[in-house]
Formats: C-alpha cells, structure tokens, sequence
DNA sequence: GGTGTTGCCGAAACCGGTTTCGGAAATCAC
DNA sequence: GTGATTTCCGAAACCGGTTTCGGCAACACC
C-alpha cells in the first residue's frame, strides 16, 4: 500500500498567502481585491493581480466552496434507458459543455440515472456540492426536474423550453419553422398526402414538432389527419410507417420528428415493395450520422449540438451568477440537409428544388 | 440580479460539528471515529456512526478536500474529433463509471479537449483538485498521458493496456482471443483467404486485435498475407476492402478490427457485384447498434461498455486509495454475436456453424 | 480647528472538516 | 502500591480561502 500524495515540495500551488505577502497585504484585502469589492483602491487592486499573475496563482476551488457554497462546477445529469436517444448527440453535446464551462475555468460534473429515479441523483450532487446548477436535457412538458429545482432554489438551464416557463431559463432550437419548412418543400414538390410520425408524447419537442407540422399543413392548405406518435426508434418508426402505408389513401411524403425513427420507413417500405427516394419521400429531424448513409440517404434538419452545449453553460453560468432567468432564454437555428430521400415529386408532380441552404444563421 | 441562495433554514445540512454535539464529543474524535482511525473505542465509534446515519450527516467533499487533497470525483477526458471513435459506446461508459463512482460516494468530472492537447486539460484538473485520478481510454502505444500522469505522481487506469506497464492499472477486454475465434470460425466455414482491416496504428487495441488475427490464421494453417490498417470508419472500411477485393486472389471472407469500418465493406461489395453474406464473410468487432441494422447484420463481439465502466471505476478508486498498480488489472471477455454476415461458407465448403455461445463469464 | 464622512485596509472570525499534540484515565508490570 | 504503558479523547492548530468588523487617515464641512 504505497500511499499516494500531490507533489508537495517547493514548487507547490501558489496560495493566497503567499500572494498577500508577495504585495506587503492581509491576504483578506487580496481576496477583495480579487473578486472585485468596492472598498479596495485601485492601485492595490492592480498590484494584486499582478502578484497573482505573476505567482501563478488560482484560487483553489474547494477552498472557496466551503464559504461561498460555490464549487463552480456544472451539474449534468444523464438519464439512461431512453432507448438511447441521445447516443448520437452526446459527445458533442458535453464538448460543446465542457467547452463553455473551461472558459470561465468552470468544470462540469456528470452522473447518470436510470429514467425514472433521476430526482435522488440531483439532490445528491446538490448536496455534496458537486454542482452549482443543472442543465436539463430532453425537457418534459411538466417536468418533475423543474419543479425540484425550483423549489429547492438550485439554479438550471433547459435544453428544450418547458410548459411552466417561470423561473425556467432555456436553449432550444426553433423545430416548428423547420417542421413547416420540411412540410412546405414537400408540398411544393407535389406531396398532397403527407403524414407525421411525432416521438415520445412527454417530451416538449415532441409537441413543438407536432405543432410545427399541423401550422405547414395549414398554410399549404393540407389536412392533417395523417399523424402517429410514440416513434423513437427505428422499429418504432417501422411500424408507424406501416401503420399509415396500409390504410386506404395512404401518404406519399412522410415528415418524421426523429431521424432514428425516420430510418424505419425504409424497411416498412421495402415490405411493401415501395423505394424511399423514389416512390416515398421523407425528411426527418435530428442530423443524426446515420441518415446520412442510408440509401438514399435522409434528408433531415441538422442540429449543431456542440454550439448548443456552449450556449448552455454560458446561460447557466450567467443564471448561477444572479441574472434573471427571464434574460436567458435563446433559441438557435436547425440547418437543413437536402439529401436523396426528400428528392422525390408527389402527384402533382411539381420537380422539388434542390437547394441547401441554412436556415437564419449561427 | 436576485441572488440565489442555497436553503439555509434550520433544515440545513448536518455538520461534524452537529454529530459531535449529540453524542457530547469533539468533533476530532468524530472524524478520527468516521473515518476508522484506530485510537478510537469501539463503543465511541458506534455511537458516531449511529448518531451520523440518525442525523443524515455526509461529510462535505470540499472541506475535506481542502485538508486531504481528495474530492472523492474521478476525471475523465474525452479527445473530441477522434472521427467519433467512442462515440456509440460513450453513453454506456459514462453510465458505467458514474455508477461505480456512486456506489463508493464518489462522482465524476469529464471534460473534452482537441486531440493533440489534452494534458493541459488533465493539468487543469488536477490544479483545480477536480480529480483525484484519472480513466484513460484508447490507451495508445506510447501514450503522453501515461507518462505525464505517471511523472507527476496522480493515479490512473487505463482502458486498455499500454506498451510499458510500469505503474499502471487497468481494466481491458481480452480482444486476442476473439480476433483468433473469428478466424476459426470462418476457416472452419471453409474460408481459405482470409482479410484482416485493422484500425488506427497508434493504439493498444489495434495492435492487439491484429496479433490476434495473426495468431488465428496461424492456428488455422493459413497465411496472413491480406492486411489493411488505418480503417476506423466506414470509409476507411471501404477503401480497404476495395484494395483488398481488387487484388489478385481476393479474400472470401474479412476481419475488420472496428466495426464502423467493417461497414464500409457492404459499399465495396455492392460497387463489384458482390453480397455479404452471400459471396463474402465478415466478422466485427465492438457491437456497434449499426452493425444490426445492416443487411445481411453484422457478425461481431460485443463489448459490455457499462460493465468496463463499473470495474474502471473500482480500480481507479482502490488505486486512489493506495493499491498497488500491479493487483489492479483485470481483463474482461467479449461477446460473439452470430449474425447473418458471417454465414457464408468458403470455396472449402462447409457449412457455418449457428451457436451464439457467450465467450466466458463476465 | 473640531467633527462628521468617506475610502481603504488589517485583524480576526468563520466555513467544515482533518491532524497534531498532549494529557487524563485505565491497564499492566513487578 | 508504585511506576510505566496503553488507550482514548479533547484542545487547538491547520487547510485556503471569504467575510465581518472596526479603526486609521484623509477629506469635506461649518
């Protein structure tokens, strides 16, 4: 059992100490100086910094927590079991974290729970101090984080925005423009039967996708009376896909709000001796790498998770530091992806435009 | 800018100091009784422990910290823009690790760095004191963070072997022996030219996988003459398997080392007229979810990620704790997954055997 | 020239733990 | 019964910061 230590020797971590006697100070006024009280006069202000520049010295984290209650560390918390649905997403997605958390010299904290228990495993972290907030993923319409959160008065940040949305700051992506614009290409192509098959019914995105196909249904003059939902996966997608195919008047465009689902269609299509690309078209939602190697391969709205990760840390952080949640919400722009799935005229045979252009900028 | 504060009512945390109240002792006798030192009375001991777990009374990480230099987080680094390497296993892993972290209290901090630069990121950690050790994963042949880590005196383990032992801990699967049972298999399939696609050449498990091979065809009498390297997805797959195939006295039948790579060989086949599983046999190796959906599937092994999580983080802990790196290695077994790209038998003739035998215990 | 202010900083308490040191009580040796 | 050990615990220092409190100068006011 040989005991291990941090090197200890002369070239130890620079304390505040050392930084007060560097500058002939109490290493009180040196820690007022750092975090920007008033009462300290600039000129000792600045030598401070200089001193602590030139030691190298950065207060230590934990030192700090045990007054200030702050470890300045954010807090994820990754439900598993969710029939893996943000699998393609997450190294991005905690780049994108761990990116905006690093330029503030923050740090983030990741744990995982099984799907329905999550509650104990953010009160635990609050409690350890392992995390100043939260950012929320995959937000629910009524969500029980929230109102945990809320109520303890622990600071978060949703990826996703939510029904309540007091106290809530957020992220999310404007989905209803894309699901009106997927809707509209495919009209403009000639589609007059289009069909949607929506994901998990208590996820907010899910209800903003729906929205998003019903408003494209109704400026192109279209019923909406092709919807399923509850398709998260590609066999969920499979069978929706079957499910409409099989009915009298079927569709000849589909609009998925999940890409994984979306891949389904492929084999209910195949079943019925129909080829996506040519006698079916589809656009999906996500951006997921796997669409892209489908043949043909899917056209989709592709999300840029490693921005929405940056966003989020800085919006967390921000709220973690007392701004009013109501001056932290955003939304970012999905791009669209024109691959071979969606090139395919409808009935009324109009040839679809061929275009790739983003939609709003980033 | 309200200012969010956590609960301080009469409802807060309990303190050593609460603990060493109730039971009318100092509270050095109640750290020294809590944390089993052994100038401590049995009884006094106990009466700490109960009036602890009756009080709820957890000991805050960053007090201790700042005497111990403990947190009680393992770090993890992850290297954004490795083509996504780890990309489809990342969600299990973490799972893994977190949970292996909380069933000892502990919790996990991860951060992402550019591939080329990740040692600033593990200095940063450990100045920060937001790690008391590390998990490795890809652990490459001559690996800088082995060396780095190991110079400055901080634990770790690795994922995977390393080329010099010294000092290192490490969980890894035992991939030689599956990439000799995927020969045999398909020479017993009556498979003569046999191609092996490994990954990329810096790291352990491409090394590994390839001796493994070479070991195989070996045992099976044949001659391993059709190797690619360099192949880590599925272009790279399919570019190896177009050089192989266009070769003189092509191969029948393929081991890739990745199975993201193994991918590709479903476009080189289809470009020459060929099917897998059909004309060409394949076996894998990872148990990426792609890899079923193909069509014929993918034959591969399957590496339980969560499970490596789960014993990474008990080693990391006990090697925290003072273990000796040497009694902390263990290696693990993969899985085969019988599917329909490896039933095909070679000009040999025989037909494939059809068991899905685990390959060992877990 | 007294008397409030105001600006600026030092001293010391404090946060919640760990660790060192020493001493009282109990046990042992003889 | 006395001296030497052990056993066990309290007091206090300590870790590296933050925050409260108060005091000393310098300045303004009348």
């Amino acid at each position: 059992m040989e005991e291990i230590t941090a090197p200890r020797g002369p070239g130890r971590r620079a304390t505040i100490t050392d930084v007060a006697r560097d500058i002939g100070v109490s290493k009180g006024t040196v820690s007022r100086a750092l975090n920007g009280h008033p009462d300290i006069s600039d000129a000792t202000r600045l030598r401070a910094q200089k001193a602590a520049a030139r030691l190298g010295y950065r207060p230590l984290g934990s030192a700090q927590a045990i007054r200030t209650g702050r470890c300045r560390a954010l807090g994820l918390v990754i439900e598993t079991g969710e029939h893996d649905a943000h699998r393609p997403f997450l190294a991005a997605f905690l780049a994108g974290l761990s990116d905006g958390a690093a330029l503030e010299g923050w740090t983030l904290t990741v744990a995982t729970a099984p799907e329905g228990d999550t509650l104990a495993t953010y009160q635990r972290l609050i409690d350890d101090r392992k995390a100043d907030g939260f950012v929320l993923p995959r937000t629910r319409l009524r969500d029980p984080r929230v109102e945990m959160l809320r109520g303890a008065g622990v600071p978060f940040v949703l990826f996703g925005r939510h029904g309540d949305p007091e106290g809530c700051a957020w992220f999310d992506i404007e989905m209803e423009a894309a699901m009106r614009a997927s809707v509209a290409r495919l009209a403009a192509a000639g589609h007059r039967r289009i069909a949607f098959v929506g994901g998990s019914a208590l996820h907010t995105y899910a209800q903003l996708r729906a929205e998003g196909f019903r408003a494209g249904m109704a400026e192109a003059g279209l019923r909406a009376d092709l919807m399923r939902f509850g398709a998260v996966d590609r066999a969920g997608g499979a069978r929706a896909a079957a499910a409409l195919l099989d009915a009298p008047d079927p569709p000849s465009a589909f609009v998925y709000a999940v890409d994984a689902a979306a891949l389904g269609l492929w084999q209910a299509a195949r079943a019925r001796g129909l080829t996506v690309g040519r006698d079916l078209a589809v656009i999906g939602y996500d951006g997921t790498p796997e669409g892209a190697h489908a043949e043909p391969p899917l056209a989709t709205w592709a999300v840029d998770t490693h921005a929405a990760g940056l966003r989020l840390a800085d919006l967390l952080i921000r709220r973690i530091r007392g701004e009013a949640p109501e001056a932290l919400r955003e939304v970012g722009q999905a791009r669209y992806l024109d691959r071979g799935s969606a090139a395919c005229a409808g009935p009324g045979g109009a040839a679809p435009s061929d275009d790739d252009t983003p939609m709003g900028g980033r």
